[in-house]
DNA sequence: AGTGCGATTGACT
DNA sequence: GTCAATCGCACTA
């Protein structure tokens, strides 16, 4: 299958602010690696949830929960949500510290048969446009939390493809507290962002 | 032990 | 635009 090289991200290369990292990570590649076969994308959209930030899961404390938000920055945490849909997470400060990234969209690059299979369609657009759509795109789920992405496995961060576009922020989606703060960020334009128009200006 | 509700999505009026 | 789906977590008692 496609055999693009893509460079993995060093853990030294992740700025050590969870903001920063939400901002750094727009462009970048996600690779999920399944069965011998590959899937990757750009990273178009994220949401950071801060030390100290009451609508964050880490907010209450440490729990085998969320357990790996507290790890080292650049590991998964997946985390399922209303009964129905998983969320992949990116942990982003130093050891101890609990908070983390949420991707919310691909820009869906290599392994699109196998996305469209996973997703059950073939629209490109609606394949990983949401936090609950790129999970299932990539058959991401509780088995691997935890896993370190900045390693060779079955998930890491690559180095961007392409040139990135100039870089948006709004509030953040479905969110009732901490509503307020502007903690999305995403690569203005591309129709693989999800949200409304008004905050995708 | 019981309860309320969530970092969403897809189907439907 | 509205709404149900469906489960585990965290909080109350």
């Amino acid at each position: 299958m496609p055999g693009r090289r893509i460079r993995r991200l060093r853990r030294s290369e992740l700025p050590i602010d969870t903001t920063e990292l939400a901002r750094y990570l727009i462009g970048k590649t996600l690779v999920r690696e399944l069965d011998g076969a590959r899937m990757t994308g750009r990273i178009v959209e994220t949401e950071a949830y801060v030390i100290g930030d009451a609508a964050g899961h880490a907010f209450r404390g440490r729990t085998q929960r969320n357990e790996v938000l507290f790890w080292e920055r650049g590991h998964a945490y997946v985390y399922f949500i209303y009964g129905v849909h998983y969320m992949l997470n990116v942990s982003s400060e130093t050891p101890g510290i609990g908070a983390g990234v949420l991707l919310r969209a691909l820009e869906p690059f290599e392994g699109i048969e196998l996305m469209q299979r996973n997703r059950g369609t073939t629209a490109l657009r609606e394949l990983a446009r949401g936090p609950g759509r790129l999970a299932y795109a990539l058959r991401v789920d509780p088995s691997l939390n935890g896993v370190d992405l900045c390693a060779a496995g079955p998930l890491w961060l690559g180095a961007e493809m392409h040139p990135v576009g100039r870089i948006g922020k709004s509030t953040r989606i479905g969110l009732t507290l901490e509503a307020h703060r502007v903690l999305r960020f995403y690569e203005r334009g591309n129709v693989f962002v999800s949200g409304s128009k008004r905050l995708n200006q």
